[in-house]
DNA sequence: CGATTTTGACCGGCGC
DNA sequence: GCGCCGGTCAAAATCG
């Protein structure tokens, strides 16, 4: 029902103060946050790249969905404390989205026009979405590759200086297409985080042995009815052209389960578990057909986006402007039906890894 | 039997 | 230097 796309690109030097791990990703000096946010009436409508208004200069796009009743750009640059928004209503896909887009990207140039030294993958559809900052250390992947099988003494070196500057990319995700996601992911911790009522669950890319790829999915406290997925690392392997080729696919389990249940059994969308695994369950029934018909719709396009359509790039400010968006702006379809199953997920993951 | 989830513990980055 | 907290590990449980 309710599926945003929100693009965020930022670069920034003079970084707002954030102690969100999520804000050490980029350095620049100006900021752009791009948000675009779609209602579709349908939760069956909503994934669609096809009608990609995309701002893809260098491998950036952005698709929106064609039901889209109301999309936001929002630009600003955070040393300047101000910003544009851009607020498309009615029918935002013709000229003046048109035209806002090309606003919206000429505003981006300076971003889009910097070099991509490291693109995630040529392969997944996050590169087309991936931005790169500066390769100071990817201590992340170092770690994960001299993974140590003893943890103590040993894994130290493994997971050293493994929050700064890693690159991440932040997607605020609508429930129906947390589902989307082609990869293969595999669980491996749940934790609750702090000043969030939702846990975060962390995954790993289970398609490949040696894959860096992680992700992790917290709920949006803001908008419940929305996951912010954060991917970091990058696969070292081809996307899945099929997502029931994902290898070692996650099983399916009775509907009795809490937890793995939807997420991590459905063959297509193993994505969505833990914490988000209640709203996949909600979701179940049109995913299959709205995952077959974005399947079409992604063997039209080059190449599937791994969201399906809500993606954002988000660095730094991300939960700051989130926070804005979301509440400042509240919008109606956020109310949503999926939260009242929250406690539940809530309830039995919160317990978990907890300290 | 292999793959995945659950979950408590551990480790280290980071802020104070 | 200390404590908090996020991220990861890995054993156990579970499932197909």
């Amino acid at each position: 029902m309710d599926s945003r796309l929100l693009l965020s690109l930022s670069q920034q030097g003079t970084r707002q103060t954030s102690s969100d791990p999520v804000s050490t990703v980029m350095d620049a000096d100006w900021d752009l946050h791009a948000v675009v946010r779609g209602c579709t009436t349908t939760s069956s409508a909503v994934t669609t790249t096809t009608t990609s208004s995309s701002v893809s200069s260098s491998g950036f796009s952005a698709s929106i969905p064609p039901s889209t009743s109301s999309i936001f750009f929002s630009v600003y640059n955070p040393a300047e404390q101000g910003g544009q928004v851009f607020s498309l209503l009615e029918n935002p896909f013709e000229e003046r989205l048109s035209n806002s887009i090309e606003e919206l990207h000429d505003l981006c140039k300076p971003f889009f026009l910097k070099p991509h030294p490291q693109s995630f993958q040529t392969s997944s559809p996050l590169s087309s979405f991936s931005y790169s900052s500066a390769p100071k250390s990817p201590h992340k992947q170092q770690q994960q590759q001299q993974k140590q099988p003893h943890r103590a003494g040993s894994a130290t070196s493994s997971r050293s200086k493994r929050r700064k500057n890693q690159i991440k990319k932040v997607c605020e995700v609508a429930t129906e297409n947390l589902s989307s996601d082609i990869w293969a992911w595999r669980k491996y911790g749940q934790k609750p985080i702090k000043g969030s009522p939702y846990p975060r669950g962390y995954y790993r890319c289970s398609s490949s042995k040696g894959c860096l790829a992680r992700k992790q999915v917290e709920r949006n406290r803001s908008d419940p009815t929305m996951f912010i997925v954060t991917y970091t690392g990058e696969h070292n392997h081809p996307a899945p052209t099929h997502k029931n080729s994902l290898a070692g696919s996650t099983r399916h389990k009775p509907q009795t389960a809490t937890s793995e249940d939807t997420a991590t059994k459905k063959p297509v969308s193993p994505s969505t578990s833990g914490v988000e695994e209640e709203v996949a369950q909600h979701s179940a029934k049109s995913e299959s057909t709205e995952e077959e018909d974005m399947e079409d719709l992604m063997r039209d396009d080059e190449e599937p986006n791994e969201f399906g359509i809500t993606e954002t790039v988000v660095t730094d400010d991300f939960f700051e402007g989130l926070e804005e968006l979301t509440g400042s702006a509240t919008d109606p379809f956020t109310a949503s039906s999926s939260i009242d199953r929250w406690p539940l997920a809530n309830n039995a993951t919160t317990a978990a890894g907890g300290r």
